[in-house]
DNA sequence: ACGCTGACTATTA
DNA sequence: CTAATAGCCAGCG
């Protein structure tokens, strides 16, 4: 588990494609299952360099703390998180996941079994 | 090497 | 409710 070999980036990338579709997780969650729980900035700069990653990384599924989409606005455009989001069968109202508590994923749950 | 920045989170006022 | 503060740590000039 959490493969140390490679980079940082490429945890956070791995945990990222790992969310099942019509899901969402939270920075904090990831980087607290890469071990480096309060680094959660580390996991949101990762996600900073998948834009243009093969495979492509989900991150529209990634949100903060708040079930609140802050990264949208690093997608080629603002709207294509939500659209993203909405096309998996999330909805979001104001920015913010709908039934966030609901559509949670934390790998620290459901992977480390 | 140093300081700034950042897709975060939690606490305090 | 918002604002400020602190902790976190990798990249960049």
């Amino acid at each position: 588990m959490a493969t140390k070999d490679d980079s940082f980036f490429q945890m956070v990338f791995a945990v990222a494609r790992e969310v099942p579709p019509g899901r969402v997780t939270s920075y904090g969650a990831i980087a607290k299952y890469l071990g480096t729980s309060g680094s959660a900035r580390m996991v949101g700069w990762a996600m900073n360099q998948a834009h243009g990653q093969s495979p492509a990384v989900p991150a529209h599924r990634i949100v903060n703390r708040n079930g609140l989409l802050t990264g949208k606005h690093h997608f080629a455009y603002p709207e294509q998180m939500q659209e993203l989001l909405e096309k998996e069968g999330i909805e979001v109202k104001e920015d913010q996941v709908v039934l966030f508590q609901e559509l949670y994923w934390d790998p620290t749950k459901e992977l480390e079994l």
